[in-house]
RNA sequence: GGGCGCGUAGCUCAGUUGGUUAGAGCGCAGCCCUGAUAAGGCUGAGGUCCCAAGUUCGAGUCUUGGCGCGCCCA
């Protein structure tokens, strides 16, 4: 007996159960143990930060790392699903100081470094518990007890460790950069941070004269015309720069009464007359490279006076000034401004690149030095204008515009609107760019090993890897991994205070066995004061600050860290090897590993999977399996790749190339690894939007909480949703609507099939376990080979057409299924699966009905369809389960645990243990079965086809019908098939009785004049006359078109093929190489679709128009067995009354008719006694109907 | 400004190496079925496949150029 469904199902419920049940008995961790020995799927979870609360986006990411692992788990792998945190970084540190309602560096400081790290520890935990239950709720199978966070100790280390390595290599070194600054906060932006911020504001949009000097540094009447919409870059200005190739044009303009020239690109002219309403001469016109070297004079003399006589020797011999020249340059361009650009190396990056080739280019003499009068809190310093002296810089734009004014300088002042960056998380703070010394990683030295790499990967979809991705590679520049911030990886370099000479540490310990160290005590007395503090802060700001040792490179000298801490991507794309701890110790079996001796297990491993970190990332590097969304192309894909290629590919010899860097060591160990590339395949996916398109946004409520989508829909639907609907790397927008529509289009249908099975098993006492006696493999699994050893099941071979169809299906749909899960297409694995579903639903259901309603219990037949939908759907819960985990779950349990006897789950379990066990329990769960994959034995062709044909006829006649306004329920005499290619006639013929009742018709007679009804249409086979024939195909279709298709047709018999002759050209068309076509004539009541035309006999005798009144009081007396509320089994008996003389004749003839259908033991013309009568109408014919339950 | 992607029915999306009649679901309209029933099914209307040019016997599909949108980067 299986457990009875209930009337409704509350999917949503159901899931809570089932999630509860995975929980209390170890499913996932069982899953695991039974793959013991396995071969390994790598899954590596790309941290999320669990410091925001997740949105739906967060659930089709989770959705997607979960279906893989669950599929190849029962594909028999051994997949391991260690979860991680992302914990450091800066968005951390904002939401603690939105906390203290603190702002900038200054103020972090002054509250107390200590405590504000302490903060942020416990701040990354914040909405864990949200993200944890969504993690089980979407079913989404990881390890959350062994996660590994990147503010652990051991991650902390194992970073470390990889940074030295890097150093020790030459590949860590100190520059200059140009970053988007936060001057209120004190640091240094993250592109994919600064890209948060983009704003639309209105800047002041200044053009400025800049007076050019002659050859003898006197004053000329000619300036160049500069444009910039940051006036107050401009005391900082250090050159000119234009374009060689280009014209520019010397104009001379009236203003105030006085006249003067201006120098512009002449493309620009019209425009800035336009802007400026200003008449211009063009006096003449010259090349960019002829203004090449011209010095003038800047717009403001702070550094003019110290400066503007330096020159220096350059590669020719000749002495130039080190600013305020004329230089050429490649960047200038002509959409906006005047073609000549304000160069102020301190607040651009390429301005800042000039201003490096502007110091290689000198010899001897002064070289030009960065100009910077701005403080790193945005403030001008005393190099600034005087009144601009202390003040934010964005403040002084108003007043520099006025003083540019007042001294002539001003050519034009207007608005000018652009996107502007501000601070994603201070959204009225923008950003400058700014100067800043920072570490770097040599990532670029590595771009074609990382090129390479990026070739092995199977990037879903194909396109990133030589689009976004591969193009990234390209124009790869140095990893800027430095962070001026506090909560974050330490950069582990020690400097010595007095040579500035460093070393890179691998480990705590390490360090604590340097000569000399001190500062310890620091956090000995933090631990002290308050023992709950976690020890993996040890290795954090400030306690790791403190530690200080003796400086092997000066006698007396301290080693003292540097400030740094670093990227959180770092972190990240350091997880495959810091997720175990892993310090580049051997592992014993790898093969080339060098290194030290193992270190013994670092703290926080947890249970993982083995017993050293070494064994740990040998086993699970690389990662078979990614997937994230498209926003971590510069994030997570590119920092493991870049970490893995620099870490783990081939020696480069890298020297360094930087003054200012250490001496080289000796480079500790390095994995060579056969696949430098952290991961094999990634699916990329796309971003979901919200319900208006737009990002989702908390504040827009354009999208709906995922715990609500939880409780209204379910997991499933939500999961469902996400891998049938699109390709998952499509952008999608949330659409509430789908989400609801996954339910009846896909769960319920298979939930339908399901309760139908249900319902009539326990009626009719079908028990798939009486009998059997299987052993062996498949046992556990329910296998086909196991069932079949049951009394009552008959070999499929013997089985009906339709069972051996839907078993075709059934088994071709698990072959096609994994064929595309194999290839990462969810999307395709889902469709097959639907159409599978429906097939049984809609066709096997609804066409074995009268099976299941026999009244012999024992009939082969009844007994036949029990077996085949009970298989059917065994199977297809496996099918379905990495899909749908929480429906597939609740299937299982009834058709296979409580459905073999065992009695529901619990004992399900302990049966297992049972040495009485008639034969082995069931799996405890259908994710600890192997996935179907398929009998080709079983698959048969032609019956798909021919089955398919069947279902196109019917649906015609169904058209036909209702083109005739004819109901169903009305029988007609006959209809007539007409069939394009005659292939399958003769099975069809032996199945018309299929036909006939799916459309009530007494015969089904195959045309064998279908020229009544249709005229054929011969058209060439475009797919293989095209390469054959070119430019003659148009010709040959246009020939055919014009003859008879029954000619055609005839000429095909008769000769095998049709002659053709065009332009004294014979041709002869062979079967193949034609397409016959039907169409019905006009007039009949018919329709057609691929080759098949049905037509219905519309003419209606005496006799059919009793039958289909018959079936109405079929239908009338159904109906009231239900509102009286009848069991499905329940015999009554039955009165019909009527006074018209049609009805009741038919009535008379059909009486047995109706008695079988309505499980009637007597129908009589006459009133029961004690029997409220019911009054219904059939065609215009009163009709009382009285119904009572035989007891 | 650059790179990448997208643009197909009212909406959300498919569309396999180019093959001549472009699909699904929802929505809308009409109908059917009736012991899976607070389900199910059928049919219909609805399309300039963003625009233009090119390649080809043949273009939703390939190429180029526009237009619009998104993402990433300047």
């Amino acid at each position: 007996m299986f457990n009875p469904i209930e009337g409704s199902v509350n999917f949503p419920q159901q899931e809570l159960a089932v999630s509860q049940f995975w929980k209390e008995h170890h499913i996932y961790e069982t899953s695991l143990e039974q793959r013991k020995g396995a071969p390994s799927f790598v899954f590596y979870e790309g941290p999320p930060t669990a410091n925001g609360m997740p949105h739906p986006g967060h659930c089709l990411t989770r959705a997607i790392k979960d279906l893989f692992p669950r599929y190849r788990t029962m594909r028999g792998y051994r997949c391991e699903r260690k979860a991680g945190w992302d914990t450091h970084g800066l968005p951390v540190e904002v939401e603690v100081c939105k906390e203290l309602g603190i702002h900038s560096k200054e103020e972090i400081e002054a509250h107390g470094i200590e405590d504000f790290i302490q903060k942020c520890q416990q701040s990354v935990w914040r909405y864990m518990r949200e993200w944890e239950r969504l993690t089980e709720r979407i079913g989404f199978w990881v390890d959350l007890k062994n996660a590994y966070a990147t503010y652990h100790r051991s991650f902390v280390e194992s970073v470390w460790w990889s940074l030295k390595n890097l150093f020790d290599r030459g590949l860590l070194y100190q520059g200059h950069k140009i970053v988007w600054w936060w001057a209120q906060g004190g640091t240094a932006l993250s592109s994919g941070e600064v890209g948060l911020g983009y704003r639309e504001v209105a800047d002041p949009s200044v053009y400025v004269k800049f007076p050019l000097l002659d050859d003898a540094g006197n004053v000329t009447d000619t300036s160049l015309l500069v444009w910039t919409t940051t006036p107050w870059t401009l005391p900082s200005n250090q050159f000119a720069a234009v374009r060689p190739d280009l014209e520019y044009s010397v104009l001379s303009t009236e203003h105030e009464g006085k006249s003067e020239k201006l120098i512009v690109a002449t493309a620009l002219v019209d425009t800035i007359a336009a802007k400026t309403k200003r008449a211009f001469v063009v006096e003449s016109t010259l090349h960019g490279r002829d203004l090449w070297g011209r010095r003038y004079i800047p717009p403001f003399h702070c550094y003019y006076k110290l400066f503007g006589s330096k020159t220096g020797k350059i590669s020719d011999g000749r002495d130039v000034s080190t600013a305020w020249r004329v230089l050429i340059t490649g960047f200038v361009t002509f959409d906006t401004g005047t073609g000549i650009v304000h160069i102020a190396p301190a607040y651009g990056e390429d301005d800042y690149a000039e201003l490096l080739d502007q110091q290689r280019v000198f010899e001897s003499g002064e070289i030009p030095r960065l100009l910077n009068p701005v403080a790193p809190n945005g403030k001008f310093t005393d190099e600034g204008p005087e009144y601009c002296r202390g003040r934010w810089v964005k403040d002084c734009d108003r007043d520099i515009i006025r003083d540019l004014k007042q001294r002539g300088l001003l050519f034009h002042q207007e608005q000018y609107v652009h996107e502007y960056p501000f601070c994603w998380r201070a959204e009225q703070d923008p950003l400058i760019q700014y100067p800043r010394r920072s570490w770097f990683i040599r990532t670029s030295q590595f771009k074609d090993e990382m090129l390479a790499n990026n070739a092995q990967i199977n990037w879903l979809p194909e396109h990133v890897k030589t689009g976004r991705f591969g193009k990234f590679l390209e124009t790869n520049v140095d990893w800027a991994l430095s962070r001026e911030r506090y909560w974050g990886t330490p950069l582990p370099i020690w400097k010595c205070e007095e040579t500035g000479k460093m070393e890179a540490i691998a480990s705590y310990d390490e360090l604590m066995a340097k000569p000399g160290v001190a500062g310890g005590e620091v956090w000995e007395a933090a631990k002290k004061k308050n023992p709950e503090l976690p020890d993996d802060l040890q290795v954090h700001k400030p306690y790791i600050d403190a530690v200080t040792y003796d400086s092997p490179y000066a006698k007396g000298a301290r080693m003292r860290r540097v400030p740094e801490v670093i990227d959180c991507w770092y972190d990240s794309g350091a997880m495959p090897f810091a997720q175990w701890g892993y310090r580049g110790e051997p592992e014993a079996s790898a093969p080339g590993a060098l290194g030290k001796s193992p270190l013994p297990n670092p703290p926080h491993q947890g249970e993982g999977i083995g017993s050293t970190a070494a064994q740990n990332f040998h086993a699970q590097f690389p990662a078979d399996f990614i997937s994230e969304a498209i926003d971590q192309t510069r994030g997570w894909f590119y920092s493991q790749l870049a970490i893995s290629t620099l870490l783990f590919g081939k020696e480069q010899g890298a020297r360094s190339t930087e003054k200012d860097s250490s001496e080289l060591h000796a480079p500790s160990s390095t994995l060579h690894a056969p696949f430098p590339h952290p991961f094999r395949n990634c699916i990329v996916l796309g971003h979901m939007l919200g319900e208006d398109g737009q990002k989702m946004s908390k504040s827009k409520r354009n999208y709906r909480e995922p715990t609500e989508i939880f409780d209204r829909y379910g997991a499933d639907a939500l999961r469902w949703y996400f891998f049938a609907n699109q390709p998952p790397w499509t952008s999608i927008r949330y659409n509430e609507q789908a989400i609801k529509d996954s339910v009846p289009e896909f769960l319920l249908r298979l939930w339908n099939v399901y309760s139908f099975f249900v319902i009539y098993a326990n009626i009719d006492g079908f028990d798939p376990s009486k009998g059997v006696r299987g052993q062996g493999s498949g046992v556990r699994d329910l296998s086909s080979s196991f069932l079949a050893t049951a009394k009552s099941y008959r070999p499929v071979g013997e089985r009906s057409e339709l069972d051996r169809w839907i078993l075709s299906e059934l088994n071709r749909t698990c072959a096609a299924v994994v064929e595309r899960m194999d290839a990462y297409d969810n999307f395709g694995a889902c469709q097959r699966i639907s159409e599978f579903v429906d097939a049984l639903s809609n066709w096997y259901v609804r066409r074995s009905r009268d099976r299941f309603w026999a009244a012999d219990k024992r009939a082969v037949e009844k007994l036949d369809a029990y077996w085949t939908l009970y298989e059917a759907l065994v199977t297809t819960a496996k099918l379905v389960a990495p899909f749908v985990p929480f429906v597939a779950e609740t299937m299982w349990q009834n058709l296979a645990c409580a459905g073999l006897g065992a009695g529901g789950w619990r004992l399900s379990v302990n049966a297992a243990s049972s040495p009485q066990a008639p034969f082995p329990s069931p799996q405890e769960s259908v994710h600890l079965c192997d996935y179907p994959t398929g009998d080709s034995t079983v698959v048969d062709q032609a019956l798909s086809e021919r089955m398919n044909l069947v279902r196109i006829i019917a649906s015609l006649g169904r058209n036909a019908r209702n083109a005739a306004t004819l109901k169903v329920r009305q029988p007609l005499a006959k209809v007539e098939v007409i069939l394009a290619d005659t292939k399958h006639q003769g099975w069809l013929e032996q199945h018309a009785d299929v036909i006939k009742e799916e459309l009530n018709v007494k015969a089904l007679d195959f045309c064998d004049d279908p020229s009544l009804y249709v005229e054929h249409e011969v058209v060439p086979n475009f797919k293989l006359l095209g390469p054959k024939l070119g430019k003659l195909l148009p010709k040959v279709k246009q020939w055919l078109g014009q003859q008879t298709g029954a000619e055609l047709l005839a000429n095909i018999r008769d000769n095998g093929q049709i002659d053709v002759t065009l332009d004294g050209q014979t041709l002869g068309l062979t079967h193949d190489e034609v397409e016959v076509r039907i169409k019905p004539k006009p007039g009949w009541t018919s329709a057609n679709d691929q080759g098949v035309v049905v037509v219905l006999s519309t003419a209606l005798t005496p006799e059919l128009v009793a039958e289909g009144l018959a079936r109405d009081v079929v239908r009338l007396i159904q109906d009231l067995r239900k509102d009286t509320g009848c069991d499905y089994t329940d015999r009554i008996e039955v009165g019909l009354v009527t006074d018209a003389v049609d009805l009741a004749a038919a009535i008379t003839q059909n009486r047995d008719y109706i008695a079988g259908e309505t499980l009637a033991s007597s129908v009589v013309d006459k009133p029961i006694a004690g029997v409220e009568p019911v009054q219904a109408k059939l065609m215009n014919h009163d009709l009382a109907i009285y119904v009572r339950v035989v007891k």
